[in-house]
DNA sequence: CTGAAAGCGCTTACAG
DNA sequence: CTGAAAGCGCTTACAG
């Protein structure tokens, strides 16, 4: 492997000026700057980035923190927002180092320590649940981004997300347009999840901007799993008169439709049905379910150019910036009017 | 932050003393290592991991190359795969540079000669299509393996991947067992993706075992999108008299269902099917469909230990390993018996 | 417009 | 059992 050595001394310069024309960090005459590329052109230079980065305490790589588990169903999305990250990163010359905190606050300390030890020069970070108190020391002088969620017990920080509130209010809106008056709604343990809890106050307001009283009996709070999506819908079904419900994340998704298959209740004619999250199984669910999207690979684009944009900066920082995105309600057939 | 030198200061030693006991390379007596170690505690020292690479030659990087599209569906198949290799690579204090070649060979190559710029000390790729003869000289002195798929073009390297021949053969036969003879299958263009090819060739392995006759119509080529798998399913109903479908793609197979829906044909009540891979939507689809079940987060832990395994033999390698890892059938309610 | 040289923080023969 | 020193391949003041 060649070196920028052996680059200078096929060109018939010093290494500053081999350094100086990669970099393009001071002028260097035409005819040098010729010599130079074409000796890197003939011995198929590749600078050295270990060289390069003890020398600048720069490493051209960006960890990125995930918090997936073995459930498949997140997977897809942080995958999609993984790619959206990577593809932006790669237009700028950076790499992608992956972590996982498999949705463990101690585990997450722990991979950015790692990530730290790897001199990153800057974090996405998906949170894990739990207390984000220990980042703010532990970052203080590198840049961090959040994605997907906002961390807790760390205020104005970096974030980049879905509003989820919005989309939840979007979706029982149109629930309501459709003349719903008792919808039900699924989320997760309240005060557990922000981003489940931002989709129920999206229900709350929709409820509450729309006259409807609020209804403490159509709210069933289960964990994230096929199986207590199912224990929640049957419990609304069996205690309720809901006409339509909203469930607020996919696998409660799956365990509502595989009550209402076992009740034989069918969607929308007995019940109608939108969910938060547009994966690929809901359009050729039978009925196609009506869905709330989030741009996954937006968000990860989003968030690795803010990350860069705070790089470039460089503690000229202004304040915290904080990107809702937008959702879409893909209308499908899962709804039907109902008439009062 | 600390380096080296401060540590030995502190420690009253030399540097060469304390990198042998942060490495272990050379006896140093206990009460020497003990010093040290109280330094590297109390300075809170970190060693620098250019230095070491610089030095060294190693960077403690795996490249990891995808071909994920926008295309959901493979998306989660992978990002098990890379579960898998990040937990083993974790485990050995290696770290997972992510690249994406986007199912594009000549990007595939654009990747690993970035990722080699990293000096990444060894690569686990799942590779695009296309030809991969430009691997052997571009990594001749690098270690990679193969995962999911063997690369077109590259006889003799290690690979890790899913027995998709065995699994069709297994689902083939599962169907013949429950009395079905006029089976169709749904492919991709044969001889464009190994993959493909190989779950086409567990079918008529099957088949003939059988003692079942071939026929050409019963066999439709699609391109993997909802769409081709409609029409291809179109065709093939249309057309002959199958009473049961082996899809052998999960974006085909939605395709599949969506034509099944609208042309009111029941399963498993008018057709039987089995579909290759075993995503979550098919557990609560209406039926619950029959999958083979391949072991994505095992394929990469494999692949991970592969690769470690041989970069530690350094360059003393035997043969190339082909790793097959067995399917599974997980029965549910798509299919149904047929009295002949 | 360009070069010589220091130094980033390590590892590793070499010497004792 | 341990240390002094070279050197990995760069960038970047400094000097001219």
């Amino acid at each position: 492997m060649a070196n920028i050595k052996d680059v200078a001394k096929m060109a018939n310069v010093s290494i500053s000026t081999v350094s100086h024309v990669i970099n393009g960090t001071r002028f260097v005459s035409e005819e040098a700057t010729h010599k130079v590329k074409e000796a890197m052109e003939n011995l198929n230079y590749v600078p050295n980035v270990a060289a390069f980065s003890l020398r600048t305490k720069r490493s051209k790589n960006i960890g990125v923190v995930i918090p997936i588990t073995a459930d498949e169903t997140s997977n897809v999305f942080f995958m999609q927002v993984m790619q959206g990250i990577e593809t932006v990163l790669k237009k700028n010359g950076y790499f992608l180092v992956l972590s996982n905190s498999r949705e463990d606050i101690a585990c997450e300390e722990e991979e950015i320590k790692n990530l730290l030890k790897r001199q990153v020069d800057g974090l996405i970070i998906a949170s894990a649940r739990g207390d984000h108190g220990f980042v703010r020391e532990l970052l203080e002088d590198k840049e961090y981004v959040f994605v997907d969620r906002v961390p807790e017990g760390l205020p104005d920080v970096d974030c980049v997300i879905s509003d989820g509130e919005g989309g939840s209010y979007d979706a029982v809106s149109y629930l309501i347009g459709l003349g719903h008056r008792k919808i039900g709604v699924l989320c997760d343990i309240i005060g557990e999840y922000p981003n489940s809890d931002l989709r129920y106050q999206g229900y709350r307001r929709a409820l509450e901007e729309n006259g409807i009283l609020f209804c403490e009996q159509y709210v069933q709070q289960c964990r994230s799993s096929i199986e207590s999506g199912y224990a929640g819908t049957r419990k609304i079904m069996e205690e309720t008169d809901i006409t339509a419900l909203y469930v607020v994340s996919n696998v409660n998704a799956m365990g509502a439709l595989e009550y209402f298959r076992e009740a034989g209740i069918r969607v929308p004619d007995d019940i109608s049905l939108v969910i938060y999250d547009d994966y690929s199984w809901t359009k050729i669910f039978q009925p196609p379910i009506t869905v709330i999207r989030q741009e996954a690979f937006e968000m990860g684009c989003k968030s690795a150019e803010l990350l860069l944009r705070r790089m470039a900066e460089q503690g000229a920082a202004d304040k915290p910036e904080f990107i809702r995105m937008k959702t879409a309600l893909i209308e499908r057939k899962s709804c039907n009017p109902v008439h009062n």
